[in-house]
DNA sequence: CTGAAAGCGCTTACAG
DNA sequence: CTGAAAGCGCTTACAG
């Protein structure tokens, strides 16, 4: 089974009628060496017809490049928010990868804290660089690896920490969001968050949603927010809390989608209509958010571009190229459907999109 | 930059007193060779104590085994589908890898038929064996790869092909659906496939809705089937005419969640009440099936059982085990909700689950 | 512009 | 039970 001789090089070489040498040198696209259009023409031929792929390992061990990069998957509390997003986040780093002939290993990792898989990975040579999905500052596989000079990517931030990072603009997402119902007339504005306050993107969301206030002298009333702690039953019991607040607010920024539903539930089983009695607005744009009743306004995030962005940043780490620009915040956009109460005919979609704004 | 001296077996045999072969007989357990358990312990400390890994190219250059698998995932109408349920997928596949110390290669392909990509990675003996999701019978590099008898897993069926695969038991999944609208009384039952017949899946779905039919003497009737072609407004358009059906069916099953997604608005859109009116169940449960107004009754797919199966078989090919027990069909359960009106107080589920049904 | 040769870091018959 | 040595298939200084 699967016998059958392989091709290698010296093969190539004597089909080509030159070196092993002169091989590797075309077949790699060497620079700074010259070579005869003509000898050149004869091995990619002589490949060709010899259905020739370079060993790998071979490769590896000899150039001590692996050519691959590690997407390490680490476990975390928004799983589902993240899970919803992982087919189009792979998609961008695919791509990018694929462009640079770049191949992807994928690892996931239960607990960051007691294994050292990914130390493992670098330290057995099987890839180049890493992107590291749900990071921790307790990490210290982490710090080991950038004290080693290791190209590491983030794909979310660690806050106050130096290490290349892909995020979401989540600040200037929940200004978009909230500004949007201030436009339309919302004075009392509540808020929900995506998770508890120590988390990065729930502190963010909620300076965006601050900001908003601020910039449209609205004061911030404590009193209108509430922690949502991912889930969507935790949506429902902040929306309940919120409703007893007199006034109750007239609209709700709620700081995820799965918590937008919770609130959304809340509301509708206390016999309030929503966007009649209550606007709201999401983050994320998972799935589901334009099949719920009445279809979610919510913040688009860029999970393509989140992915192509690490990838591209990762590659430049290790080729050694330039290492500035490499904390990126990319923006999002407004997904304008029915729960806000400002639909214009169909949904529609307000700006940005693909381009990042680059921060550090 | 990331300089250091690399550790090698030597130092690891040097600071163990033994030769590199027996490093490398302890460090791989190989079979058949009796080492003390003095050396054994020796060697395995030395190990630890220099942080030493195994460099992967250079195993894999001598010993002509990578250790890893790739996973392919071939672009296919049914993406919306597949994208909800890669996570669990990837994790049932990760994990069956990880235990048996395998790593897992990702490669998306854009087109079957114009590219080689997968043969190109094993070409380059990047990889032991594939698991192909979404595999196409007119993808000739599938055949190939056969032929040099590669192991190779398909995600999903090729009829009458004997390509090792894993994938959902569609026959019995739409039986329990439709066996459960018969037992609460419905005898007019309207069928939407998924897809188009010449798709195996939905040819599966129609042959599991007309056995459940017939074994409790109900009449298939071509009137009141449709063919929906994966999207949500294939199935609202079906819908549309299966009411005008004079007398319509007073129950539905829609062979994919999101078809049934379209079948539940044209319901609704023509002021039809759902289950009171129509009783509907789905296929697939994608997340969001929990979420839609009111919540789908559907059949459940074991993602993650797709992805360990897989795994397992491909690992016992690479292994060269003995290749029985190649083509695996696993099991699906029913998920009652609201939308066939037959909800005993909280959501239960029914049948099945985890253990899988060989067959072949 | 091209080639002979060393070397990357393992595994694995083969001796002993 | 353990070790010396060849070899896996490339790349890359180094000569010429």
């Amino acid at each position: 089974m699967h016998a059958q001789r392989r091709v290698t090089s010296k093969d190539v070489a004597e089909r080509a009628g030159v070196s092993r040498t002169t091989v590797s040198f075309v077949l790699n696209d060497v620079p700074g060496v010259r070579i005869s259009e003509e000898t050149r023409q004869k091995v990619l031929r002589a490949a060709r017809e010899l259905h020739y792929y370079p060993n790998a390992a071979a490769r590896s061990l000899a150039s001590r490049k692996t050519h691959r990069i590690g997407l390490v998957l680490c476990q975390s509390p928004e799983r589902i928010f993240v899970d919803a997003f992982l087919p189009e986040v792979l998609r961008g780093i695919g791509d990018v990868a694929q462009a640079q002939e770049f191949r992807v290993l994928l690892q996931s990792v239960e607990n960051v804290a007691q294994s050292d898989t990914y130390t493992q990975l670098v330290g057995e040579k099987q890839i180049d660089g890493i992107i590291l999905s749900g990071p921790r500052s307790d990490d210290s596989q982490l710090l080991a690896l950038r004290r080693e000079g290791f190209p590491v990517v983030l794909l979310g931030q660690l806050e106050g920490s130096e290490v290349p990072f892909v995020d979401v603009d989540s600040v200037g997402g929940a200004r978009l969001a909230v500004e949007h119902l201030i436009e339309h007339g919302h004075k009392r504005i509540g808020l929900i968050t995506n998770a508890p306050p120590q988390y990065t993107a729930s502190a963010q969301r909620e300076r965006g949603y601050r900001e908003a206030l601020e910039e449209h002298n609205l004061t911030y009333d404590r009193g209108l927010v509430r922690y949502g702690d991912f889930s969507e039953e935790s949506g429902g019991r902040a929306m309940s809390e919120l409703l007893e607040v007199v006034p109750p607010p007239t609209a709700l920024f709620a700081a995820s989608d799965l918590v937008a539903f919770g609130a959304m539930e809340a509301t509708k089983a206390r016999g309030l209509r929503i966007p009649r009695d209550l606007a709201l607005v999401g983050f994320d744009d998972i799935p589901l958010a334009r099949y719920v009743d009445p279809p979610l306004t919510t913040i688009r995030l860029p999970a393509y571009g989140l992915g192509a962005g690490a990838g591209r940043i990762l590659l430049r780490l290790i080729k050694g190229e330039e290492a500035r620009d490499t904390q990126l915040l990319l923006e999002t956009g407004l997904v304008i459907r029915d729960s806000c109460g400002f639909h214009e005919g169909t949904t529609l979609e307000r700006a940005a999109g693909g381009r990042g704004r680059e921060v550090d």
